[in-house]
DNA sequence: TATTCTCTCGTTAACGTTACCGAACATTGC
DNA sequence: GCAATGTTCGGTAACGTTAACGAGAGAATA
């Protein structure tokens, strides 16, 4: 009603120039830092900007600027086994219509992580096109470190996500520190036995020799559990196979072995150890530890027979991997080394709240 | 290189205009159910839309409108004893930040949670604006609910964060599940302890009866427990004082009194409690489940004195209210119901990970 | 028949920024 | 002294959308 409501427009570009007694031409310039500027303006430029703490409008800027950026994700396909990946894929996929507006094209890759030549095969075409960033899941290290000194030579900007491989990318890596992933497994194995507890460690995967993080995990878990100094036995066995059929068999001999107090499943294949246990209630069920909010493993999760589950959100990982390049290419933001991704612990009580 | 580069274009409001044979006038007509639209072309222009499943730019449209929506932000200041509503006030700011672009306009008011006046004196500057939408973390429940009942009837959207109210806001409550919260703690506490358990219950706080939502939290907890049939021995203790030497007193006694295996402290003073044994470290410490990362209570849980700390991410609810806002003003999205935020353990091993 | 009104629709300025084009002037080379 | 080249800057179309303005046709009124 009353002329209370002042014209708040925005500081622009517009006001710097009439300020500055220049076009807005040149304040682009400046702002951008390109060339065709003499010193004297460029710093009387500079000093308004600073002085009224202008802030672009990234909306008229995504609007004005038709961006050409072409970004390649190779990630591991979905498989029956484990719908890891379909998380990853799905925050890589609201990422994506996100920056669409902004003219980013993004093209995904699936790759067979139990065959090394479709991974080659994705590689090779992502060298061949002409792509600006490529965001990659590394499975197969020794193929993957090569392709990225490819793409270096090539230009071409790299990231991992979910998990770190020696041959550093050049924009660095997105997802848990694995060590601590295992530390905090043994933490929470820690409050749930006492002096002298039998621990069995699980390794489920067909094709184990392509799961070399899986030890660094396990690492993590057994250095922190022995620094407790309370005798707790803890054996290692490996299950490389990926039917349950299969997977029954060896965890009936083992169990029957070692007849453990915690059980911890070291990748997200926890579920099937979850079905053991629903199936042949008999046994006495220990404390299970897995790892990854899937569907199945929630499942045991509320069936109260997995205890907990620790979580470490692949699609945020997705999703976050090319927010980080939209802000990389786009905002033009110095690069920051990241921080690694949060691990959450997830069991029967608040698994209904997680991720909204 | 070769002709590959199709140009890209996005799908807009002149290729709808130039496929339905009308102008960009029309179809925007169309788009935003305005009228001055015969049927006929109204119908055609909707099937294209369809058809070719256009979806609008939001940023060319934050572009052009020139919104005029002011909010008002309500919420208890930070006081020494609880730097809680510090990290809710961090994610409001950073939503206002984002939303500032699009022209709305948004206010913070502060008010001393010991002083009810404080509260009804930012209420009465709240209706006297003219605000379109308030956002509301209450304490004071009735004082609160005969604000919303005044916001209603002048047409004010209402939003809770935090913690629910009876007297519905219009546009629902975010925040976690009080209940769950308490019987997620019990879950923890369930695999700390055995039979005959001892635990305490501490709820402190200054004005103890304007914390009604800690009773929710308690009686899940001790729901949980007792379905369990453990026969845990639980006691709760109120201790109605903010200044540590005077809990301090308290605590002495009736830690000295029940001895017990548990403490739950019911709230963000957890931290307290930290010190309190780690100023007397010739006491056995219990296990120890505390409420929200705040910088006092992570330092007790770094220190392994803190044993879980149970977070709702205040910040995120902040935030979350002001771009549920923006998408109802702004995007026009239909108004989903929330759901409940996440609850997230932390320990000592994944602490440093949290909040990214 | 002239006037007004209503319904439908096209045209256009504007939002804040980018990037290209070329003007104005200064400097260099012959 | 004149052309060629450089340097610095202003002007402006364009990005996709919104909304104000007004044109044209036909209906209703005088």
């Amino acid at each position: 009603m009353m002329s209370d409501d002042k014209d708040k427009k925005r500081f622009g570009i517009k006001d710097i120039a009439k300020l500055a007694n220049v076009s807005i031409g040149t304040v682009d310039r400046v702002l951008n830092n390109r060339k065709d500027v003499s010193e004297a303006t460029r710093k009387k430029v500079k000093d308004i900007i600073k002085e009224y703490n202008y802030q672009p409008n990234l909306y008229a800027r995504s609007l004005s600027v038709k961006n050409n950026i072409k970004i390649s994700v190779i990630i591991p396909k979905t498989s029956l086994q484990t719908g890891y990946w379909q998380l990853c894929l799905e925050g890589i996929r609201k990422g994506i219509q996100e920056l669409e507006p902004f003219g980013i094209q993004t093209e995904v890759f699936l790759y067979d992580q139990e065959d090394v030549h479709t991974f080659l095969e994705v590689s090779e075409k992502t060298i061949k096109s002409q792509f600006n960033a490529v965001v990659i899941a590394p499975i197969f290290i020794k193929e993957t470190e090569a392709f990225v000194k490819k793409c270096h030579r090539k230009k071409l900007q790299t990231i991992y996500i979910n998990s770190d491989i020696p041959t550093k990318s050049t924009l660095g890596y997105i997802g848990p520190d694995l060590n601590s992933t295992g530390r905090l497994a043994g933490n929470l194995t820690s409050y749930l036995v006492g002096t002298n507890a039998k621990i069995l460690i699980l390794n489920i995967a067909k094709g184990l020799e392509n799961y070399k993080y899986l030890d660094t995990k396990i690492e993590g878990y057994k250095t922190y559990l022995n620094n407790l100094n309370k005798n707790f036995r803890i054996e290692v066995v490996d299950i490389p196979y990926n039917e349950y059929t299969e997977v029954e068999k060896e965890l009936w001999s083992s169990i029957r072995k070692s007849n453990p107090d915690v059980l911890f499943v070291t990748n997200s294949r926890v579920s099937v150890v979850g079905r053991f246990f629903y199936d042949h209630q008999e046994i006495k069920k220990p404390y299970i530890i897995g790892f990854d909010f899937l569907e199945a493993n929630v499942d045991y999760l509320s069936k109260g027979i997995v205890d907990f589950l620790i979580c470490q959100r692949p699609d945020k990982q997705g999703y976050f991997a090319l927010n980080y390049l939209y802000r990389f290419f786009l905002l033009k933001e110095n690069v920051m080394n990241f921080k690694p991704m949060p691990i959450d612990i997830i069991t029967v009580e608040n698994y209904m709240f997680y991720e909204n």
